[in-house]
DNA sequence: TATGTGAATGGAAACGTTTCCAATAGGGCT
DNA sequence: AGCCCTATTGGAAACGTTTCCATTCACATA
């Protein structure tokens, strides 16, 4: 039925009998043409099967109608459901997402934002290591290409979609020190590219600080040792007057959680684990995870509502942060004075005398 | 230092004092030119800046240089990781990737693919509900589009990336079998939209007769019931001559563990459960999830190397499936004699006698 | 010297669209 | 009848590329 190589607005015109501006005035509505001519030509398109050639279109109007998104890795559920948001917005709006993937590498981000703009996306949705110093985004926004960030704390000049990460650990603390700890940590993952994780740790560091905890000890690992649970349940052994830790990221909270098994601790009486994201999953383990719950799906719908709005000129604006709330769940109590006493005299002097309750 | 828009090839020529076509030649590496003159035009590109214009080349080339990819949803991590493996097989190749989700609508899947035709794309990558009956594809297909498949078992004429998912949920039969089970069930989630559950179903149920085994009872839940523990548990406990399940997928499997806590159920005492996919999370579990291990990411990879051998020309071939395992966990072990007997002789009675072990 | 060869080069068409602008026609007015 | 105004309409340029083809030129050959 349908020819093989499709129909353009060239042949529309022919078959209507007109020119092509009245048609292309008419398929897009754009202009004045007489109601016959109307019927015609629209006529004429929908025999023909015609549909519009985005080339053509983008090369003309120098609008691609497509949008630009970089995240570090879809093998990350949470950025995953955050393009699934951005995906679902973008929905009905006419833009197309062009997609493209960092594994978490600056310069990658540099190249992917660069090849973004070459394929000439009218507006871009990024998450990257570091977007203020960037200077691929630079160029993006002196070309006028709206650009919305997703997760990053606000930078200047740069609109994002996030939640508060600093007042969000600091809301961790503040849950540590009223259920009795004193010594707590901080486990991060990609310390030094995330300033996500940043962020969360000055949160927790600063009402730490302000509840009168010790300061926490920052505990960074590997990608792979986050993959391994004995290997993990080394570098907590390091740590034994720790009785409560902030997990950067719920994965590495549930690691947390296997990794102590090794070590014939028990969840949260031996340690108490808090973790960050709110991923479904941890809903449904055996001892519910305590964690900071978020929504990365409404981060990008946020991102590109922001972006659609920019597009349609009404400016590119920021947004207040995202709520997130505290996910009550099994893994958070008080701290076992048994075992905090052992261990900490045990292992070493502590200027924090011990509990007594 | 660079201009707010772009220079042109026009501006590169200009710059080098040569003519257009020697621009494009020498930038494309596509004909002769002197030492001399290569000089030069590459300077002036360098100098001013230059990259290609993907909307002229595309509407020249009539090569978009982008691949379209349709996935039923990005929250769904096996779905994601796929993606995730399409797009760093797609990295240095010069293609794009232009996404969409139909959140496993049939409607959304045709109205997706027509919209990445009218994009251009150079080929397609899909995993949808009906593809052997999608008309769009079929029109795909008659642009010759080449169209690669993931998840998706062989269907004539479309090349897939897949696991034999009817051998892979044979072998939980089996294992089923060699433990003692009698009486066995099949979990799913969007029975009727889902090729791949129903050909595991199908394999599972094959298996099972072959083995010696009831048939398997076969219960479909919602979506909103694999959410909610207690109303899965409210199902599960119509079931109580069940003693393994097989969930069609991971999450499914971790959800019924949930459920069965509710029910004071121990798994894998008093109810095996083996899931299907093998995310990483299934290992952290207190109880490790046993499984059937797939690597989505491979999936993924296995069908942007098919397509973009097929967009040099090398044909589009259909490559044997791609391996699995069987990831011994916890949650898979013989039946408790005890509630398998009181509970089925309470419940129901059974052509198969009592077990007395 | 005339001729043929090959390499290097540039002009111009084409891809499909939008849009500026001019042309046309119909209608109401003086 | 002559004229202006408005509503339609179509021609053609422009967007940035690639590529066909013709031109030019240097050089080797007869």
């Amino acid at each position: 039925m349908h020819p093989v190589t499709s129909a353009t607005i060239k042949d529309v015109a022919r078959v209507a009998g007109c020119g092509i501006a009245t048609a292309s005035r008419v398929l897009n509505n754009s202009g004045p043409a007489s109601a016959e001519m109307r019927e015609r030509v629209q006529r004429a398109a929908h025999d023909l099967g015609f549909s519009f050639n985005a080339a053509g279109r983008a090369l003309q109007s120098r609008k691609s109608m497509t949008i630009g998104c970089l995240v570090p890795s879809l093998a990350n559920p949470v950025f995953a459901e955050a393009v699934q948001g951005v995906q679902s917005e973008l929905l009905g709006s006419g833009y197309q997402l062009l997609i493209s993937c960092s594994n978490y590498d600056d310069d990658a981000d540099g190249t992917a934002i660069t090849t973004l703009m070459e394929n000439n996306v009218d507006g871009i949705i990024a998450t990257m290591v570091a977007p203020d110093r960037s200077s691929a985004l630079m160029q993006a926004k002196q070309r006028d290409i709206p650009v919305s960030l997703m997760f990053h704390d606000p930078i200047d000049g740069l609109v994002t979609a996030y939640v508060d990460n600093f007042v969000a650990a600091a809301e961790v603390a503040r849950r540590f020190a009223a259920f009795g700890h004193k010594r707590v940590g901080f486990l991060a993952l990609r310390f030094s590219t995330s300033d996500r994780s940043r962020n969360r740790y000055a949160g927790f560091h600063e009402q730490c600080r302000a509840s009168g905890l010790a300061q926490p000890t920052l505990i960074e690992i590997s990608e792979d040792e986050a993959r391994h649970p004995e290997r993990l349940a080394a570098i907590l052994i390091n740590y034994p007057d720790v009785t409560a830790l902030f997990a950067s990221n719920d994965f590495l909270a549930i690691a947390v959680q296997k990794a102590t098994r090794h070590l014939g601790w028990q969840v949260p009486q031996d340690l108490s684990v808090v973790g960050f994201d709110g991923i479904e999953i941890g809903r449904l383990l055996e001892t519910p995870l305590t964690t900071i719950e978020t929504s990365p799906e409404a981060m990008g719908r946020q991102a590109a509502r922001s972006l659609l709005n920019a597009l349609q000129g009404l400016g590119l604006k920021q947004r207040p942060p995202l709520p997130f709330s505290f996910r009550e769940g099994e893994t958070l109590a008080a701290p076992n004075p048994k075992r905090t006493d052992d261990d900490r005299v045990a292992a070493q002097p502590s200027s924090v005398p011990p509990l007594k309750i």
